[in-house]
DNA sequence: AGGTCAATTTTGTGATCACATTTTTCGATG
DNA sequence: CATCGAAAAATGTGATCACAAAATTGACCT
């Protein structure tokens, strides 16, 4: 097998196992709606692409399963998972419950200096839309949420979030391909003023919806 | 290796891989409080245990170790967690926050004989706290949420409770031979009686605070 | 053309091995 | 008696292999 070919001043973390950046590798794919739900993979076509024989493969895609990343098949095929609209509304529904408590306990802790990366983030999400480019779309979406709720110092919750978020990239980049979004997310610049105001039940509310609103286009 | 003996007549799903049994066998083990808090284990060990080798362990590792109820250490070793008390707080206000969204979801489908197998598991409940066995106490508690939370027709969220519930296993047994419980949760009786009388915000306020309550004895 | 079935390829599973690292053991030393 | 350090044991990691099951291919027949 390859080498491998680790260049230390490269990596966050220094030493990382090969299980670990097949996983961070496919993690990022899918939350970031790199793949199309329904997309097959294989382990060894897994372990080629990033170097590694089957076993890390096998291991990380252990793992992305049990977050509901990807499906496994009765005969142990991968894929994205493809999700139904029942499916979707509720993992919406789940984003509604958990993002409001992620920003309330958050808005005690933003900071000026939090609000003006949020809105840098989100500048750069308006030119993601601009561009017309899906991934860069819904990374910056995410991250824009994920800058804020990191100040809520809540691992716990804002790990199950993000299965929720690995669970709906696929679906998340169809969605955006369907509709072909025009304009920013209207509820960003709700968001930001309720942060700036400290207005709790504001900031609940704008999250609420700006969730919620996103997936209102299903109709397939 | 063993030769595995699989005896089909008694397995509910007909052929399990040797992945799925660990898996299975550990997760019970650790959601039903079965293992203390920092329980070390091995993969050789849990594949002895299992009759099978290091690599369906490994695999079913993985998995466990991303749904919480595993911890890996810096150098890869495996135990059970130990969790701060601002993570147990965390994890609870995640439960008070799910489990009554779950419950409110079911109410409208519970029907008497739901009710009816409640109040059995409650009985079944009742009788683990007078022979003061916590497994089981453990088991037929969170048996009676499931119960009702099945009514929800919510998997995704019903999924993410049970990694909380994972999350919290080892730790929920610690507690309960800590507080030596003599008396049956008081708030069963309530949820069932608003079951009973279709009433959705008292069902949401006895789940609130029956989730609450177990963990407020904290003062590690 | 379309369908059927056998041959072939692809794929996941589980076991085993070599290796590096960590952990434990245990004796020597102060 | 405690502490340090070296030897020994235990452990996780990644690669490879054999095998069975599944999916694909392609020839053949109707």
């Amino acid at each position: 097998m390859q080498p491998a070919l680790i260049r230390p001043g490269l990596n966050d973390a220094p030493a990382q196992s090969a299980h670990e950046r097949v996983y961070r590798g496919l993690r990022q794919q899918v939350m970031h709606g790199e793949l199309n739900p329904g997309t097959a993979l294989t382990l060894r076509g897994i372990g080629k692409s990033f170097g590694v024989s089957m076993t890390p493969a096998r291991e990380a895609v252990r793992r992305l399963t049990a977050e509901g990343a990807l499906s496994l098949s009765a005969s142990g095929r991968v894929t994205t998972p493809e999700l139904s609209n029942e499916r979707i509304e509720e993992l919406a529904s789940i984003r509604a419950l958990l993002e409001p408590e992620l920003a309330s306990r958050a808005l005690r802790r933003a900071h000026l200096a939090l609000i003006d990366r949020m809105e840098s983030i989100n500048e750069a999400n308006a030119r993601a839309i601009h561009n017309q480019n899906p991934v860069d779309y819904i990374r910056t979406n995410l991250e824009f949420h994920r800058t804020l709720y990191l100040r809520a110092q809540s691992p716990a919750m804002l790990g199950l979030l993000e299965t929720v978020w690995l669970q709906l990239g696929p679906t998340m980049r169809m969605l955006y391909t369907r509709i072909r979004r025009t304009t920013a997310p209207p509820h960003h610049r709700l968001i930001l003023e309720a942060l700036r105001a400290g207005d709790d039940a504001a900031l609940r509310l704008a999250l609420r919806t700006d969730v919620t609103q996103g997936l209102r286009h299903l109709q397939v």
